[in-house]
DNA sequence: TCAACAGGCGCG
DNA sequence: AAAGCGCGCCTGTTGA
């Protein structure tokens, strides 16, 4: 049974039940307290609510304490659709439910991804607000509108699945940024204290440096033997102090500077290690994003072109390592780390179809077994799988990846093809089908073929079509990986919420590319690694089907994240 | 004065 | 000969 849903003013909303082809069944019902309507509606029979936009809609019902199992996001299938047919295909109808989506925001508010672009456009126009029962109606037509497409897919089961882990994606973030990661901000201030010094007072329009900051940066001056401060901030400043000392770099990157040996390139390293923590997590970062022991960032589902998904402020998906120490579960709770070993390369297994790279990747250590089937060592073993995926040469690695392609031709052929489609400006797809974006103009107008040949040897035009050979090459095997691991998210929220003992649920607090964190009473945790591997498994079945590829999962009971691996 | 860009670095 | 893929966010610089 599918319902479909619109709030309406305050707690109200309106609600019509549809058959599984997008057929309403009844009119629209009102109901004055819709989270109490969908908390009786889930607890009756199973239900897959049809809403617009769950980024919206479902925190509202968090917080009234209802969660739901099943959606069909209408937004993020708009998403999914859009990718791959074209901005063209979009139906008129959805293009007016964007319009009062992007008319009905407040300014400033975002917008989801899939229709970003469209929404800025008319967010000029000042469309009407719409009523409840209007919108309904609108999304009823999408909604069937968009179950036709998804069945009208070449990969029709593969992309419906990706439709459904995808508005599952969408309820397990919801889900997340409600429950947030547990965060202890006071592990995390005596962090910045012991390596920082003690956190500088306020000082109004003048930032001070924290005490270690400020020494290294004398002492980087003195080694420079500088007239003048150096601000190792500025990297025209600190390259043009670099030069006065006889130190010359093309930039002042680290890994730049590690090759030179000099005795201010120790403190110059130290400085941006530690400069770097200050900017990017020091103590604005904790007043900004942590409140109540918990990190509550805005995951943007599907952000990122290839399924990955993106966050909106705190840098979510970038917590240094060092800083892993202020993740710890509560008292009396633990945190299940569970992360894919090396999914990329197993992902192309899988998908190549080569049977001798399959058995390969069969194994637990991808690298390990690809370096003794090429006799080469696991280092250059990786490094050269990892070129085959991503377009480089990998420079020592090239001779290895020679024998890879000797070795496993299947595999070879599969990328090679991705970026071959990419070099001639066609689109590629995922596993389950999502898909690249089409060129863009400036792509087509510098690799277009003039009738002069004296253009046609112009450089660029080689650099654009391998940059963008690279880019498909690589969206095939990431954007695969971000299916299965998309899969994985909503089998494994699906498992926990099975294990829900009188509110004391294992919670997913954290997904990152390919790798969760659920919290959970420390006396679930065994019951949590098992649905992790269950959840990993049926993935694979799901996305993949029958293969030999084994896709292992690491998992780490643990109190603070930092023990982690 | 402020927005856009460049350089840089964190994560996978 | 050299170079890989995808992000978010910070500071400094530049130019309208």
């Amino acid at each position: 049974m599918r319902v479909a849903l619109v709030p309406g003013p305050g707690k109200s909303g309106v609600l019509a039940s549809l058959a599984d082809d997008g057929t309403p069944l009844s009119p629209p019902v009102e109901v004055p307290d819709l989270a109490a309507a969908v908390a009786r509606r889930e607890a009756d029979d199973p239900v897959r609510w049809v809403w617009d936009c769950g980024g919206r809609v479902y925190p509202t019902l968090l917080r009234a304490g209802v969660r739901v199992a099943r959606c069909h996001d209408a937004a993020l299938v708009d998403g999914l659709l859009t990718a791959r047919d074209g901005p063209a295909s979009r139906p008129g109808t959805l293009t007016a439910a964007s319009a009062r989506r992007a008319g009905l925001a407040a300014p400033g508010d975002p917008v989801p991804s899939g229709v970003r672009e469209i929404a800025s456009q008319l967010l000029f126009e000042e469309p009407p607000a719409a009523s409840a029962h209007e919108l309904l109606a609108e999304l009823i037509t999408v909604h069937k509108d968009q179950l036709g497409r998804i069945g009208a897919d070449p990969l029709a089961s593969g992309f419906g699945l990706l439709a459904t882990a995808e508005s599952a994606g969408g309820l397990a973030a919801a889900e997340m940024t409600a429950a947030g990661l547990p965060w202890r901000a006071d592990v995390h201030d005596e962090l910045l204290t012991e390596l920082l010094g003690p956190r500088p007072a306020a000082a109004p329009g003048m930032p001070l440096r924290p005490a270690r900051l400020a020494e290294l940066t004398a002492q980087i001056s003195a080694a420079l033997g500088a007239v003048r401060p150096v601000n190792p901030d500025s990297p025209a400043q600190l390259l043009r102090a670099l030069a006065a000392s006889g130190i010359r770099v093309p930039s002042t990157r680290v890994s730049v500077l590690r090759a030179v040996d000099h005795p201010v390139i120790p403190l110059l390293l130290r400085y941006k290690e530690l400069a770097r923590l200050h900017t990017a997590n020091g103590w604005s970062w904790l007043d900004t994003w942590v409140a109540g022991g918990r990190f509550r960032p805005e995951y943007v589902v599907g952000g990122v072109v290839s399924g990955r998904w993106a966050t909106r402020g705190g840098g979510a998906l970038q917590i240094p390592r060092v800083l892993r120490c202020a993740v710890v579960a509560d008292p009396g709770w633990t945190l299940v780390v569970a992360d894919a070993a090396q999914l990329e390369p197993r992902v192309l297994a899988a998908l190549a179809g080569d049977r001798a790279f399959a058995q390969t990747a069969a194994g637990g250590d991808v690298y390990a077994a690809v370096a003794s089937a090429v006799g080469a060592d696991r280092d250059r073993a990786k490094v050269a799988l990892l070129s085959a995926m991503y377009g480089g040469t990998g420079g020592d690695g090239g001779q290895s990846l020679a024998l890879l392609r000797r070795r496993f031709p299947q595999a070879s052929a599969f990328v090679e093809a991705a970026a071959r489609a990419g070099e001639e400006g066609r689109v590629v797809r995922s596993v389950l089908g999502r898909t690249c974006p089409p060129p863009s103009a400036a792509w087509l107008s510098v690799t277009s073929e003039s009738g002069d040949p004296e253009l046609e040897r112009d450089p660029e035009a080689g650099r654009a079509s391998r940059a963008r050979g690279r880019f498909t090459r690589n969206f095939v095997v990431q954007a695969s990986a971000a299916d299965w691991a998309l899969v994985l998210l909503a089998g494994l929220r699906a498992r926990l919420a099975a294990l829900d003992v009188d509110g004391q649920r294992p919670e997913l607090v954290f997904f990152q590319h390919d790798e969760v964190i659920v919290h959970c009473p420390a006396g679930l945790a065994a019951e949590v690694v098992t649905a992790v591997e269950a959840a990993a498994a049926s993935a694979t079945n799901l996305v993949f089907g029958a293969t030999e590829v084994s896709f292992p999962m690491t998992t780490a009971v643990v109190t603070a994240y930092s023990d982690a691996k």
